[in-house]
DNA sequence: ACAATTAGTTTTCAATCTGAACTATATGCG
DNA sequence: CGCATATAGTTCAGATTGAAAACTAATTGT
């Protein structure tokens, strides 16, 4: 008799409602709602929303802001946001550089820093460390503002295990079985530091913060080709953690041997790599050789362009196959995809619609729009979002301190 | 303020626990437990588990089944288990056939019957006329076996609106945009009859009484190349309903066109109809084919095994993409390539091998255990689950009346 | 100044779980 | 046979919490 569902108790209600009214906070975003408000769109009784407001307001995760005048005549409501002095610390881990960032529980990017870091073949310890001083300037952000740190996310660009704090598998940083310590990075933080992935994280950061919808893919284009997955507003990662791997797709079953054992995968036609090589980019940094490809294109230069033609077709190959296999509908395109999408969208257009007719939309094709930083409010919505999702575990651990 | 979550009301905690309690029961299955145990299993108090099976052995769903004796000493508790006097019958229309059983809601089949009937390009009323006398069998299987009917499944073999009781499109069947009236076949059933599509039916009938995991790809092979997908113990369908059309993926972009008007895709490589043309039998009913297939097999002949082969190859190209994508860990093979497993598991464990090596490892490649009844056991199956799920709601109705 | 209107609080009530005490029914040993 | 022991199941007081309705608070318009 294998038991998954907890027994539901008198007390659980109050859980539910307690994550109902700040999810509810969270989704009006900026129209900071009254609890007036909050009772019509929640259906809950004002009394019963003016309870658990006071409860929210008195753990610090809820603030008032001031009175709020809508209609013409009445009193006015007080409204309520996610409290702007509670952040999480949003880290990200890439081949080529580190970044950090403060997120308030409304979701707002507080403070941002970035600097270029060569990390492939770093030891994790010497990454890490390195890290630490970006995160010391977003506590210091953080203490300047009157923030107080919950906890943080970090991202890196590997399979992890989160249970363990462990990188499984990280080939584009040479990084195999390798146990970082995150909870270092920010020391006293209640919430401690959560491990992720690159491309998960970026996809959350686009459902909550950018052009997401409740069902799409992510297509992140970093050195590997990734993907994300979001099912009805979550997250899937499968029963071993590592769904989404958009890049090692078969689209050619005699195509050449790929990094990962298998053959034929979409990383070997679309990765930055393949794009360079087949466009003819020499060596150099990940910039340099992005700059030449973007003028190589603008010049319309035949290898350029054909490269990035080849990409987006089997691009679409892949999105045609996942597009009949999850009923996916939309798509958000992310890393270099996003830098070249202006070329790659023609062939990849026509790719879906000769092997997957009407089934994804090209206005449901679209670029991500957070940039640079959507793998870090991901990663720092990630912990954000275990506090709107259950702030009664929270509001049990702040009443004991 | 759009809201998707209903507030928590105290009386949920009962839903919930009626729940709780029922599945609970359900999963013990044969151990028919003691209100004790259960009370040990679930979490709740004796005297919680008391009151909610009271209200559960009181609308009929579960009923005590005498004494049952574990330990030494004390007193023997009263055995529980889903009433086996309250039904659900399931049906399926295919291509070839018809079929109808009735389960009980511990999930036996206590009556079967199948019929051979040419379905395709058949107008949907006549289908539908003829259903209903193999349905008018079950239901006097059902009186004589004093079991009272609570509400039916059907499966077809297409893409089903099951809100509008609508067939969208079956292309096998060549029905487009057809309208059924299933609750036709079950007047006065308090459930009424629940259209769903033939292979998600199939994956969750395994998923329920076979082969099924928590998380596992269903893969049909009737006319068409279906599949279901199980995802946490629950069918995905996709945002638009369509999840899981494993024949459609593509397995070689320079392949032939696809009656979908895609191409390459896996149907037109390990479809029935493919590999018969591939293996050079002739034309005639899918019995008769088959045994000449199978015949042809077991002779060695070349073309025939060639053919076999090639499906495995490609079945695995499909599979190695849907393993990397979905983190797909197990699968389930059903239909015709449960039939031909014996010799399509070879080319087919080589192909996953080499395209996601390591991915899948062959001992989670089984073939179903449930062969004709399947379908019809997860069609009948999604009410019974229906009522474990909300029994609250199943309460409510049976005061009523 | 007062009616009208809207926000938020207080009070009473019902639902339903927990926990503890209690009753019911079996086994085993002197 | 009778009583200790053990386990199943029931009863009842107590606590939590939301609904409903009445009430208080704050604002606008006439």
């Amino acid at each position: 008799m294998n038991e998954q569902t907890a027994p539901g108790r008198v007390g659980d209600v109050r859980r539910r409602n307690l994550s109902l009214v700040m999810d509810s906070i969270a989704r009006t975003g900026d129209a900071k709602p009254s609890r007036a408000q909050l009772a019509a769109g929640t259906g809950l009784t004002k009394a019963a929303v003016s309870s658990l407001v006071a409860d929210l307001v008195e753990s610090g995760l809820v603030s008032e802001v001031g009175l709020y005048r809508d209609g013409e005549r009445g009193r006015p409501g007080q409204g309520l946001e996610l409290s702007a002095r509670r952040g999480v610390v949003g880290m990200e881990i890439n081949v080529d550089y580190l970044a950090v960032g403060l997120v308030d529980l409304g979701g707002n990017l507080r403070f941002h820093s970035t600097v270029e870091s060569r990390n492939r073949g770093l030891a994790p310890e010497k990454v890490m460390e390195r890290l630490g001083g970006l995160a010391a300037e977003a506590i210091a952000a953080a203490a300047a503002a009157d923030i107080s740190i919950l906890g943080g996310g970090l991202a890196v660009p590997g399979l992890v295990d989160e249970q363990h704090n462990l990188v499984l598998s990280a080939p584009n940083l040479h990084w195999e079985h390798e146990k970082l310590n995150p909870q270092n990075l920010l020391e006293g933080a209640p919430l401690g530091v959560r491990l992720s992935n690159e491309a998960n994280s970026a996809a959350l950061g686009e459902l909550w913060y950018g052009a997401g919808r409740p069902d799409f893919l992510y297509v992140s284009g970093e050195v590997g080709v990734g993907g994300g997955v979001i099912i009805g507003s979550e997250l899937y990662t499968g029963p071993g953690g590592s769904a989404g791997e958009l890049g090692h797709i078969v689209v050619h079953p005699d195509g050449p041997g790929c990094s990962c054992g298998g053959a034929g995968c979409l990383e070997t036609f679309a990765g930055q790599e393949a794009i360079f090589e087949a466009a003819g980019i020499p060596e150099g940094s990940l910039g340099q050789r992005t700059e030449l490809l973007l003028a190589a294109l603008t010049a319309q230069e035949p290898r350029a362009t054909q490269a990035v033609h080849d990409a987006g077709r089997y691009l679409g190959v892949a999105l045609a196959s996942s597009a009949r296999l999850m009923d996916i509908e939309a798509v958000v395109l992310g890393g270099h995809f996003a830098v070249l999408a202006e070329w790659l969208r023609p062939s990849l257009i026509s790719s879906l619609e000769r092997y997957a007719p009407g089934l994804l939309d090209p206005s449901n094709l679209t670029v991500s729009t957070l940039e640079h930083s959507g793998t870090l409010l991901g990663a720092a919505g990630q912990v954000i979002r275990s506090v709107i999702e259950s702030p009664f575990e929270f509001l049990l651990a702040s009443k004991l301190a």
